[in-house]
DNA sequence: CATTTACAGACTTAATATATCTATAATATC
DNA sequence: GATATTATAGATATATTAAGTCTGTAAATG
């Protein structure tokens, strides 16, 4: 079990629009340069991001990337959740009558990485805290 | 990201371990039949949990699987572990100069729900609670 | 000695992650 | 309006991992 280098380049690049201007876009071609994934491939991941309405996109010369969001309120978990999905990372499909009480730990354990994930936010790791 | 079914294999029999005679072992058979898995693929996963020194395994007529410590003794991380291995659930192989700080939050974040797998143990889900 | 059981390793199949490639649509600039 | 620039979509390809099978071997029982 791993997170996905696909959450890795999210994140980054979350950052990095975090740290950008909120008005001029960053282009896919920057973006995927400094992490050396090729911009396709990164441009692919950050629709993602687009849909989940985190970001927007500007088509066209000088176009690109930036937040649609307010820094604060983009936490770990919403960029994590909008690339890897939402279900739960276990789930028992036995049919042992009962509910699982396995499934019902894992469940525990799972929503306390969530809520350190969920109260952290990006714009606590920015460079640029024009914040607070 | 999800955990595999080996350790939800794995959960489960040693559950049914922890609830079963400590002397007289149980046999693969009947420990894969219970959850609908072959039991070639259930003696493979088993395998890593003897290695890992958790259970042991008896060969010869009669013979099975049973637990080596005691039941207060073998918590959710340690099964998880054996089955999906120790290393971190994110990494970051960027070289941006200093540390990574993405990579921190994701680390603190893991080692929460780390601490609530290593804080439960398989007895506490037992029907034999002939522990305390 | 014959039967029962776990163990080991090679192999297969299926699913998922990680891309790449090509064509299309939108926008700015000249 | 023409052209260059940029994101988007979809098909396809490759690599990695998970999941499972098969066969033979070793150990213990009776």
């Amino acid at each position: 079990m791993k997170f996905s280098k696909a959450t890795n380049y999210a994140l980054h690049t979350m950052l990095m629009l975090v740290d950008a201007s909120p008005i001029k876009p960053v282009g896919v071609q920057q973006l995927a340069e400094s992490q050396g994934v090729s911009p396709t491939y990164l441009s692919k991941i950050l629709t993602r991001l687009v849909k989940a309405g985190m970001i927007e996109s500007v088509t066209g010369a000088n176009g690109g990337y930036r937040l649609s969001r307010k820094k604060d309120d983009i936490t770990f978990l919403d960029i994590i959740h909008a690339i890897e999905g939402t279900s739960s990372l276990f789930e028992c499909d036995f049919l042992h009558g009962e509910e699982c009480l396995i499934q019902t730990v894992m469940k525990e354990a799972e929503e306390k990485m969530e809520w350190h994930l969920k109260t952290t936010k990006l714009a606590d790791l920015a460079q640029n805290k024009t914040t607070v």
